[in-house]
This record gives C-alpha cells, structure tokens and sequence, in this order.
DNA sequence: AAAAAAT
C-alpha cells in the first residue's frame, strides 16, 4: 500500500495537532512551518535547484502513488551548502517520498560527521586515511550459484546515488573493499546473499549500501504508521547491543541527508527514547533479537513491509543460543518470506550446519566468500605461549610492561584481554587495576551504561586496557587495538578468529597473543591449522599437541579442513545427499552444475584451498 | 560450562 502525499499530511496534522510540518517534504523554505492545504502539491518554489532534467517536478512526484520521477530516478538530498560543488551537482531537490510528514518534529538532521561545512579536511587527517588496500590485494574469492553479477573495481561503476556517493567520499572510501566489490552488485541486482568475508573488510557498508541506494531508488513508499506501529523497509539484526550501536552510527553516515531514517533498538536501555525514535518515522531499523521481539509484541513495530533483512554476523545469530528468538522474528511474526524479501547474510566465519540452518532463510542465494579463513591473515601476528593458569597474571604483567617499555609514538595504544567468564573479567580487572595498568571492563553483568562508558573509555585511550568477555568478541570496530590478548582461549576456533579480528583492521597490522595449556587441548589442533593457514609460526610444542588431542576430527575440526574461509555447504555432498537441488546453477570459477562437479569436491585443491 | 539477548 502506498500512502499519498495529502494522506501523510492529514495524518500528521492528526497527530500533531496543530503543530508545525516540519521538514523538508515541501522544501527547504517550508521547514517548519505549517502549509495551508492550497499550497501542499506545488512543487517547491524559489530557493531549490531547478532539477537536473527538464520536466520533474518534484513536488507533484513526491505526491504519492509513487510516480516514477520525471527526470531522474534519483531524488536528490536535500540541497545544501556543503554540498557544494562535489559530482554533478544537486539536482532534484527535496526529499524522496518515503519520509511522510508523519515525521514531525525533528529538527535538521544532526551531521554524523560532526564536520559541519568545510572543516573535514582538519578531522583525524592522518589517522583516518582508510582502509589499507594494499593489504587486500590478489585476495582468493570463491562464488557460487546462479548467475552471479560480476564485481566492480570503484564505486563509480555503481549506480548507488548522489547522495550515497558523497558521503561515501565524506567518509573517505576510496575504492570499495573486495567483499564490496563482489556483494553490492549482487545485492543490487536483487539477489540474496550469504557472504563470508574477513574482519574488518568492511561488511557493514557491503550491506548498507545497497538497503541506502534500493531504498531511495525504488521509492517504496513507507507505509504511514498505523496508531503507533509502524513499518520500517529494511531490518538488520545483529548479536550484540554494543554492535547494533555501531551500525547505527555508520548507517546514519551513508545515509544522511538521503532522506533515508535509521533507528537503533536495543535492550539495556530506556525504551521509551527508542520508542520516540520509532514514531519519528523509521526505514531502516538496526536492533538487537530481544528488544525488536518485544517491540513486535508490544505492535509497535510490523516487519510487514520489509524489504530488505541483514544479518550481520549471521553464523552467531543462527547459533544455539539465539535461533529460536531469529527463527520466531524472521519466520513467524508478519515479515514477507524469503523470495519477496531481500535477504544478506554476513558473517567472518560460516560454519556448514550453520549454513544449512540459514539456507531456510533464503531464496536461490548467492554464495560469497572473500579471503582467507576469517581472520585478516597476514596482518595479525599471532602468538602462543604455553602458560598455566597460575602464571596468566604474572605473563600479562609482563607483556603489558614491555608493551609500555617499548614506547608507543602516537596515540595511546590499546590492549584487549579476552577471557571466559564475567566474573574472571572483573577479577582481572581488578587486579590490573591495584597493579596500576588503567583498566576496564565490558560484560554481560555490567549494566548497558556501564558497559557503554568502558567501550568509549577503551576507545578513547583513557583505559587503554579493556578485559572482555566474548560479548566484545565479533564485529566492535575499535582502531587503534594494536594488541589482543587471548588470556583464556575460547573453546571454539571460530570465536578465536572473531576475537583477534579486532585487531588489523581495515589493512593495519595487529598482534594476538593466546595463553594456551592443557584445559585448552581441545582447540589445539584447529588453532595449529588456522596459523598455518594464515602464514604464522607454530611453536613445535603446539603442533605435537594437536597431533595428540586429534582423533579424526572433533568439533572444533573445520570441515574441509580448514583452509579457506568459507565454502559453499551446497557443494558439500554429505550437507545435500539425495535431498533438494541446493546448488543447481551455474557458478562463477566451477562451471557446471549439479553438486560439486568439475572436481572440485572436498579434499580437492583449487588456487586458493 | 559460558556468553549473549527483553523486563
């Protein structure tokens, strides 16, 4: 259903009650300010650009029923200054259809840059010079299923947007990362998508850019609220608060001055400021599982008209812990199916089952894996010592005092501290702290606030040192982490390669180091293959291990061996045996169809195994 | 066994 221009209009008057109209549907002059009914569908008068081509009106177009646009299929953002003279120039004017006038109240969109008009060149000038892309090159890929959109090599070749393009170059993105490279066109073409792609490769744009640019580009028009439920385009789910957080922020990035509204709802906080959010008009709505099912119970919001689903770290959200809360969210509230909606997957690590499990969720997907076995390879140092438990303190002591000894130029550098426990976090903690190391804590027990004001701390170098749980194990994008310390190492390989992802990010080079000893044996052998793999040296004593604790391949046995990052699981004959054609079409780089033909099955090499 | 995620 698409709601008209004069719908939206009368809603909001509704609701406001005589309050103003805010925003920039009618044109920048008219912010704020209340329109009498007569003057409602005339195209904006002085102050906007003439549009780019002859004949759209974009004040009749935006007026609902989704009238394709006259000139462009791009509505442009909002003209503004700072906009200035950067691509083609402003044209169109005005804001795209979808946020109706229910959207009241707000006022100018607060710059998520924090860089107003000109002063970006002075903001973080040498420290935030991008994504390394030297460190990225000659990158194995490997894509399967049916008819997969080639890559592209700069987002020029994209067709994402004025608005998305610039402030794709206000946020300093070059050329696109090569898991964006090969997902965004797949993604723009329409197909879903199961991506498997280093730390720190730059996911969170892969998924964003195409939800931003589809959502301005079609013109769905959002739904106009229904009482207080009301109906976001897109829904990205994500395992943790402190991750959804981070999505948000970036997400606002590429979408400002789109139009485009992002909303964050999580738990741990006062839901009542996400609830004003939400009524605030929402296209794309960032959450974790618990917060959103509330939200769905409580109507306030409908997945009803989702078009787009990601879900970013997917292989932790299909986990044991979390898929019944997902399967109910995707599967059993109101949200279109698979094959109607769009669906991505994104995760560093995809374990087969898991795959199989998310396979539910999509529609004749595409499968993608960028790089080599989740980690950033060569870019982590990483290390293993053999230390006992008794000696962990007194061996972190010492790294961090040679840490501190060796200097750091620059800014402050930070050290992570993994361990398993809550309670072993704020022991840890603690005895750091009376031994005069600045530190910190982020877990599960610690209330959102508290957990919130550890991250920024870390972040900021006022506690250079965070003692973490595995809450802070996938997807934080925090710079400037040079060394990660595995204190107790996970049970599970694939949390390891999450872990030391914080650290060499975005092609900086980091250190990992694990204190490993016999409560550890299980992960011997899977930890010895992943440093193989990833060009590290393995201490002879971890390798005899492994060959002891290894009897055929226990649960921490990547299948496949290992190697690369991800595979298909529907190239794996024992995940499809006599069932569905799973993988049926062709693919790029294995040719026929049908299984794994070609001879490329398991146990066969190809260039990058 | 642990961690995370709603109140």
């Amino acid at each position: 259903m698409r709601s008209s221009w004069a719908d939206s209009v009368a809603a909001a008057e509704g609701a406001a009650a005589g309050s103003s109209v805010n925003n920039g549907n009618i044109g920048s002059s008219a912010r704020s300010t209340y329109v009498p009914p007569h003057l409602r569908n005339r195209p904006p008068s002085s102050d906007l650009p003439a549009p780019g081509s002859s004949g759209s009106t974009s004040g009749t177009d935006r007026s609902g029923y989704g009238a394709p646009l006259g000139g462009s299929r791009w509505i442009g953002a909002r003209n503004d200054s700072s906009r200035s003279g950067y691509g083609s120039g402003g044209r169109g004017g005005g804001w795209n259809s979808r946020s109706g006038s229910w959207d009241r109240g707000r006022d100018r969109e607060v710059n998520p840059f924090g860089d107003d008009d000109n002063a970006e060149q002075t903001i973080d000038e040498e420290e935030n010079t991008g994504i390394n892309f030297d460190a990225y090159e000659d990158i194995p890929v490997e894509t399967s299923g049916d008819n997969v959109p080639p890559p592209v090599n700069t987002f020029a070749e994209i067709d994402l947007g004025e608005a998305l393009n610039e402030n794709i170059r206000r946020c300093k993105y070059v050329k696109p990362t090569p898991v964006q490279r090969h997902s965004i066109p797949i993604s723009l073409a329409g197909r879903d998508l199961m991506a498997c792609a280093q730390t720190g490769s730059g996911k969170t744009a892969a998924f964003c850019f195409p939800i931003i640019s589809g959502i301005m580009k079609d013109q769905f028009v959002q739904r106009r609220p229904r009482g207080r439920l009301v109906f976001p385009l897109a829904l990205i789910l994500s395992p943790t608060r402190e991750l959804s957080i981070q999505i948000h922020e970036e997400a606002r990035k590429f979408a400002y001055q789109t139009g485009v509204k992002v909303v964050v709802a999580y738990g741990g906080a006062p839901i009542n400021q996400q609830l004003r959010d939400l009524e605030r008009g929402v296209d794309i709505l960032v959450a974790t599982p618990g917060r959103l099912v509330d939200l769905l119970e409580r109507a306030r919001v409908s997945l009803e008209m989702i078009k787009y689903l990601a879900l970013d770290e997917a292989d932790r959200m299909l986990d044991m812990g979390f898929e019944p809360q997902i399967r109910k969210i995707v599967e059993q509230m109101d949200m279109p199916p698979p094959g109607v909606r769009q669906t991505m997957l994104f995760s560093a690590t995809f374990p087969k089952e898991i795959q199989r499990l998310a396979s539910d969720f999509l529609s004749k997907y595409i499968f993608l894996a960028v790089g080599r076995v989740g980690s950033s390879t060569d870019l982590i140092v990483q290390r293993v010592e053999f230390v006992h438990e008794s000696d962990k303190r007194s061996h972190l002591m010492d790294l961090l005092h040679a840490q501190k000894a060796n200097g750091v130029h620059g800014k402050q550098s930070l050290t992570l501290v993994f361990v398993e426990t809550k309670k072993g976090a704020d022991a840890l903690e603690h005895w750091l702290y009376i031994n005069g190391f600045p530190a910190t804590t982020i877990h599960g027990d610690r209330t959102q606030q508290e957990r919130e004001h550890a991250l920024r701390s870390f972040k900021s170098g006022n506690t250079p040192i965070l003692v973490a749980t595995d809450v802070a194990a996938r997807g934080l994008d925090i710079p400037h982490v040079a060394h990660v310390v595995n204190f107790d190492l996970p049970n599970d390989i694939d949390d390891y390669v999450h872990r030391i992802g914080r650290t060499g990010r975005a092609g900086k080079t980091g250190l990992a180091t694990a204190f490993f000893n016999e409560n550890n044996a299980s992960l011997a052998r899977s930890l010895a293959e992943l440093m193989q793999e990833s060009n590290q040296e393995v201490p002879a004593w971890l390798s005899r291990y492994s060959a002891r604790s290894s009897y055929g391949g226990g649960k921490n046995r990547r299948s496949g061996g290992g190697r690369f990052g991800g595979r298909d699981f529907r190239r794996d004959s024992s995940f499809n045996r006599g069932t569905t054609d799973y993988y049926s079409g062709g693919s790029t780089g294995y040719g026929a169809s049908g299984g794994y033909s070609g001879g490329y099955g398991p146990g066969v090499t190809s260039a990058w195994d």
